[in-house]
DNA sequence: TAAAGAGCTGGAGTGCACTCCAAGCAAGCG
DNA sequence: CGCTTGCTTGGAGTGCACTCCAGCTCTTTA
């Protein structure tokens, strides 16, 4: 079986642990040069979403090859852990390509990162808190419903 | 200044505190009637929402005047509620359609709507976790930049 | 009773985040 | 040399969850 260009249509595993890199297979730094399927190995991103990222301004920069190819390096793949981790809490990419920007402007934009990512961290709390307390709501719920199945299985 | 059909485009205080209902002026079971703007009042969905919930099967059955329009009961805004609580913490409509169809069905479907429910609670748990895994990235980086900040102010 | 305002419908449009397509180049192999 | 495989591009398409529109009816206020 050949390796595809698009993300795998019948889920291999979970996607959802796409948040860290799965760290196995890293080259030293110095010979750091993954292919653009390399990278969807390890990351998991689709190579279509990995050429949009870097389209829409998400990426700090991809080196290519002499023939145009792109070759990450473990920097770009540290980024993408960094961005995997910031969608997977649901910040917008437009404030992604914000902050790869104010990266893209050096030490200068130190401030105005930390402000972002602060911003951001009140979001993420808030967000736990609602999930929480939904979670009390779940827990109800089901309890009830368990209650009922045991209650109609005494009445049998 | 009349009240207008569609949501509000500059955001009122903040949208996110939807989930429950600001149960204020709730009347009395009874004399439970709300039309959809007051329902748009007290849920924070906007009526085109509201109407399109109906539409898709997401409402469990809207009371109706002799006219046509609609009258909302207090056990339609205890509905709204869990919905909102379903919709924040990211269930997918489609799935919420699936447990209205299955409240509409009795209680012969309470094991279904309880196994709907708790893989959703174990969805809601495993996502507060990889929000708090985000945290600790989110930390560890402000940290850094304030870091930085500091060092640059001791030079001065 | 006339005008303003709220509600109704089916269907079209929007924004986000991908996701895919078609056509074309480049490297490695028998 | 031709074939396969992988990578390239711009632009079009998809799915979700709304969001809005046009044209109408109904209700309330002056």
């Amino acid at each position: 079986m050949t390796v595809m260009e698009s993300a795998p249509v019948t889920a291999p595993a979970k996607p959802r642990n796409c948040a860290g890199l799965r760290d196995g297979p890293r080259r030293p730094d110095g010979q750091d040069q993954y292919t653009i399927s390399e990278v969807v190995g390890l990351t998991g991103l689709s190579a279509h979403t990995l050429r949009w990222y870097e389209r829409i301004g998400l990426m700090p920069h991809v080196d290519r090859t002499h023939t145009g190819q792109r070759r990450f390096t473990n920097r770009d793949l540290d980024w993408l852990s960094l961005v995997g981790k910031l969608r997977l809490t649901g910040m917008p990419v437009a404030d992604m390509v914000r902050y790869a920007e104010l990266v893209r402007e050096g030490p200068a934009t130190f401030a105005a990162r930390e402000r972002l990512l602060t911003a951001h961290r009140e979001d993420v709390r808030q967000r736990i808190d609602e999930l929480r307390d939904t979670l009390a709501v779940l827990d109800y719920k089901i309890d009830l419903y368990a209650d009922a199945r045991l209650g109609s299985e005494g009445e049998l």
